[in-house]
This record gives structure tokens, C-alpha cells and sequence, in this order.
DNA sequence: CGGCGCATCGTACCCAGGTACAGGTAGGGT
DNA sequence: ACCCTACCTGTACCTGGGTACGATGCGCCG
């Protein structure tokens, strides 16, 4: 009723059908309530409303390169969220560095989706856990940059690790392979078992790890999910 | 996916009254929900439940040295936000550095304390815009410890998506929905199209991008392959 | 000792995903 | 006119993946 006034608009600007309807359908729900436009070309930007915010899908192929001015104006007078369906930290530190206020996932699920948005409405700045981690290491110079694994206690276990805890020993190993997209004959020819206790074990990770197939648990597996 | 949703414990350690007072009630309000919990001495911190939310007044007389390890064994199970009544970059850092999950202001108001809440509690890591704005200026000034070598412009460009030049506008669309995990079915219904027509696109992509199946596709999507 | 988790394997069954072989329309370029 | 591409659809078929309902042996622990 009333409270449709002080619904906030959200620009999204973006050549994927797929990320705008996702995004406006989170929005059209019953308490993140957003009104999600869509812009198609670098031009619309110009003329929104000052403190609007926008989300810019830095996918799209009329996105303007990271040296282009055009950042700056807009973030001078926009809330700008740049999405990306790959992050990585390098392009987030150019996204920011160019006057964006968020960088997230284009893809990410409602509820951090919803987060950023917030955070980013009452005018804070929103990293990611991976970029954040990073540039507070990057300031410690020192911090011994060990790849291989086998510390207990790391700065807090990495979310998308987490799921290695529930497997078994065995598991591990299936559920990578799987991941990798080996197939379960493969798997059982490289692990010299029957391809049906591959299955077994398949199923009692799926069942641990709450997935429904393989490709779900991929996406676990990558920190997609 | 069956995730509990049930009371959140929010544990605070703080000498200060007002502080631990004041988070509370807010708490005890209708929306952020949370159930504050005192803490006074440093080992309390020790028994806590894996997992549970902790936030630490780094005012409070008994409160570890930043070079204390009990800082790193707390963090390891617990989410521990850093409150200072006068922030401060280098504070922030140092605390973010032992582990910390999140750094603000003792005394922040309501909305910018349920949002920190929130984002640590989802696993994300908060710090506030000033801090997060030195920490991307500092990147720029000494770029190197990093990938090992070319400290040039290897931001802007992302590796792999090259493939999507590769498809048609409606290509992509299935592309990605199926990379993310969609059904045949799924796609279908949100294109507003026919399962075999997806099919039809899927076979096409999987040609186009050499890949087999979506799994594949998955993988070459999210850059993993 | 009995129970439990883990790893292994068998047979039978269902079905989403993918292929093969067919088309159809619309628009743009030569 | 003709061809090519993008996009759409239908029927039929096969197979790998996943499940259901079992089984065996082993090591650990109260």
C-alpha cells in the first residue's frame, strides 16, 4: 500500500536475461522488497537519480573497460554493485578501485544477495570473504603464503571447505574425482573398485553433503553453491 | 535443505555495561533476533559451542594481546566480532588479522550492528568502509607478493570466457542457467519454451564449447576447466 | 559380546539427459 | 529468389546416473 513509496528502486544492468529475472524475482518477494529495473545500455546510466543504486554485470559486453572515466562519474553519484559470474580477486580490486561499493557473485543466492544490497543501501563497501581475506594479507607483508594445507588453524576454515569435514577419507576422494567430472567407471577403475561401491559411496556423499547429483555437488565442490 | 533457524546465540564480552546493554535490547526487539549472553572473563570464551557468535570489546581490561594465540584458537570455532569505541584502521587490521570475522564501532547504531551480525553470521567477513577503503588503496601502491609474476595490467581481463563469444544470445542464457545447476524442465519453464528446445540449445553448446554434458560445461563455465 | 561406522559388492529398476532424424518459422545477406 | 543462421518443436531411442533393497567383512568401543 503506502509501502510501496519507499520501495527502492535497483538498477541492474545486465545483457543476461538469466541474472536480471533472478534478481528481480529475490526482489518481488515478501521482505527483501525491491524494485528491480533493467538497463541495457551503458547510456541509461548517466541519467538516474543521485544515491540510486545499480548493479552493473561487468559480463556484459558493452561494459566499459576498467580505465574508462565514465566509473567515476557514475560512482560519484550512484551505489554501484558490480557482479561478476566468476569473481576473482584481481577484478574485484579493479572493480572497487574504480568507485564500485560492492562486488559479488552474480549468481549468488538470495539471502547474501539481499546482504550486499543492504550493506551497500545504507552506504557501507561489500567484499567478499576471498578478497577481504586477501587484501588483509596483503597489508601484513609477512604472512607465509602456504599452499599446501595441513595448518589446524587457519583464519577461520574457509566456508567452502567446510563440507570436507562430513566426508570420510574414501569419500574425499570419490567426491573430488566426481567434481572433476570423472565418471563412476573411471572412478572405479582408478580406485581398482567396482563401479558399484563407487555409487555407494556416491550416495552416502550426496546424502552428507545435501546435494541431489554429481553436478550439484561440483558446484559445492568449487565454492559455486 | 533443512537449515536451523532456531535461537542464535550472541555471546558478548565486555567490562562495559552500556555496551553489552545496549546490544542486547536490540536483540530483545522484534526483527534481528538474537539472544545476548554475557561474558566477563577471558576463559569463558574457551567452552563455547563450535560456531557461536562472540563479540569482543577490545576495551575490556582482561582482553588478550593481539599477539596472544588464544586469539587464533578462539577463532578457529567461533565467529568473533571486534567492538572498539574508537576505531581505528591499524586496530581493525590487527584484529581481522588473528581472525576476527568482523570490526565496528562498540557503539554503532541498531541497523549497522544487526548488519554486521547478519553478514558475520552467514560466514562472510565485515569491516567498515573506512578500513575496506585503505585496505584497496593499499593494494594499488605495492602490487607484487601475489601471482608470481606480471604485475602489469593483468586486473581488467578475466581468463576464461572466451567461450562466451562462442554462443547466441539465447545460448547463453541456457548456458549459464545449466551451469548453475538448472534442469532440463526447469529451463524450460523460466524461457518459456519446450524441454526439447532446451535440449535442442544444450546440444548445440555442448558442440560449440566441445564439452559433453553439463557437467562439463559446468566446469568450463566456472572457469575450473 | 553386540552394535556401529566404514568399505565393499550384487541385482533390479527408474528416469533425466543426451542423441538421431525429422521438421517448422523468421530475418538478413547475396 | 536463394541461402544461411537463429530459434523453435516433435517422436523415438539409448545410456549413465541414481535409488531401493539387499549382502559381506573389518575394526573399534562401551
Amino acid at each position: 500500500m503506502m509501502r510501496r513509496l519507499d520501495t527502492p528502486a535497483l538498477y541492474i544492468f545486465t545483457a543476461d536475461e538469466t541474472v536480471f529475472h533472478r534478481i528481480r524475482e529475490m526482489g518481488a518477494l515478501a521482505d527483501g522488497r525491491w524494485n528491480a529495473q533493467r538497463l541495457v545500455r551503458p547510456i541509461e546510466l548517466d541519467n538516474l537519480p543521485v544515491g540510486s543504486l545499480v548493479m552493473v554485470d561487468i559480463a556484459h559486453p558493452q561494459r566499459p573497460e576498467w580505465s574508462d572515466s565514465r566509473w567515476r562519474t557514475w560512482a560519484g553519484h550512484l551505489s554501484i554493485i558490480a557482479l561478476s559470474s566468476q569473481p576473482q580477486d584481481d577484478e574485484g580490486i579493479a572493480a572497487m578501485d574504480v568507485g564500485a561499493a560492492g562486488y559479488c557473485h552474480a549468481y549468488a543466492n538470495e539471502a547474501t544477495l539481499r546482504q550486499v544490497v543492504e550493506v551497500v543501501s545504507s552506504g557501507e563497501l561489500w567484499v567478499g570473504r576471498s578478497l577481504l581475506t586477501r587484501l588483509l594479507k596483503g597489508v601484513n607483508h609477512n604472512v607465509n603464503e602456504n599452499a599446501g594445507q595441513g595448518t589446524a588453524a587457519r583464519i577461520a576454515t574457509s566456508p567452502t571447505q567446510a563440507w570436507r569435514a562430513l566426508l570420510t577419507e574414501r569419500e574425499l576422494e570419490v567426491a573430488t574425482m566426481a567434481a572433476q567430472g570423472a565418471s563412476n567407471l573411471g572412478i572405479a577403475e582408478v580406485l581398482g573398485i567396482t563401479e558399484r561401491t563407487v555409487k555407494a559411496h556416491l550416495t552416502s556423499i550426496f546424502d552428507k553433503l545435501d546435494v541431489a547429483d554429481r553436478l550439484q555437488l561440483a558446484l559445492k565442490v568449487h565454492g559455486v553453491k
